[in-house]
DNA sequence: TTGATAAGTGAGCAT
DNA sequence: ATGCTCACTTATCAA
């Protein structure tokens, strides 16, 4: 918070009043005063001279805070605008990664089916054992209630050679297969 | 905008003036009444009076437009915290689906790394000439910057079979293979 | 003249 | 007593 600065305050700024006469104080000094120092100085006043200054005192404060509101509510409006910014740019950066990824996974799943399909085409016996959840992959409309992501249930894979496969592959060898004259070649694949 | 209540309406709801003596009209009047018909009524007046009527007029509508000032100030304040709700919730959503896509594609990742290495391991020859893209699936951290997704860039596929693909397909078949007893066999896809 | 708004004043509430 | 906020008034600016 800035500090403030009131009307009262720039019409007198370099005034300088002469020792304390209250009859003569200036706003700045009035305001800042302590109430003991006012007490002090109310001494030798009329009841009605103390009830103007008091008054005049209370009015100088209320000046002050009036200014503090006024600049509290701008603050205020600030911080929304901000948050709202915030959110804004966090809305575009989902947007943005939920756009690549979902790319990424059409393109994995067109290689997926194809190999699907080599596999078919070539009779090759391939037994999955963990849900594909391709039918969530389209995209949501807006407003459209979602079930917090859930970890799919993995039924029990069936592994035979544990050591080349990791805790999540489910490739099973079909037993009876044998390939003898054939050439394993994968792209490598590229860097971010 | 809600209909306009002042304090000056308020004070008088209820009491009935008699015909419009230029003393006693009431602030609702006096306010409502149109340029015409306030200088007629102010005809048989003294100056001073003219000048009070027109004073009091003035205030009573500068007292609704403060009125307005503030109401406006506080929708607006409404508008800014209702747009930031509804960002909120779109940043919510996108998350989730967020959420759900990774999981997607990691599971399908597997699956797809495990057929892979069942290739590998049974020594079949796959051609892949579509780019993977899997670098760019980790999770972007706040405040990053991405490019605008751009479509890979697709090299010429090496398709012998073309009826049996779609133009996105990427494998080719191996001549020399040969599966004599071998079972296809693959799971259902789930329904959303 | 009309409407809007910043600043200042006073009332009323809360600490 | 002090601080805040609402409604109001006043001064000012723009249309």
């Amino acid at each position: 918070m800035s500090k403030k600065i009131f009307l009262s305050q720039i019409k007198s700024e370099g005034l300088h009043m002469p020792p304390l006469t209250p009859k003569t104080i200036s706003d700045e000094e009035l305001i800042a005063l302590s109430v003991k120092d006012l007490n002090r100085m109310l001494k030798g006043l009329t009841r009605d001279e103390v009830i103007k200054l008091k008054q005049r005192r209370r009015t100088l404060k209320n000046r002050g805070y009036a200014a503090n509101c006024r600049e509290k509510r701008i603050s205020q409006k600030d911080v929304l605008e901000t948050e709202k910014s915030v959110l804004r740019n966090e809305v575009d950066r989902l947007q943005r990664e939920n756009d690549i990824v979902h790319m990424e996974l059409s393109a994995l799943k067109n290689r997926y089916d194809a190999l699907q399909r080599f596999a078919e085409a070539n009779k090759i016996h391939v037994v999955t054992a963990q849900p594909l959840y391709l039918g969530n992959s389209l995209r949501v409309e807006r407003h459209e209630r979602h079930e917090p992501p859930t970890q799919p249930i993995v039924p029990q894979t069936h592994i035979t050679q544990q050591s080349a496969f990791s805790q999540h592959d489910f490739v099973k060898y079909s037993e009876s297969m044998h390939h003898e004259s054939v050439i394993v070649k994968s792209e490598p694949r590229l860097q971010p």
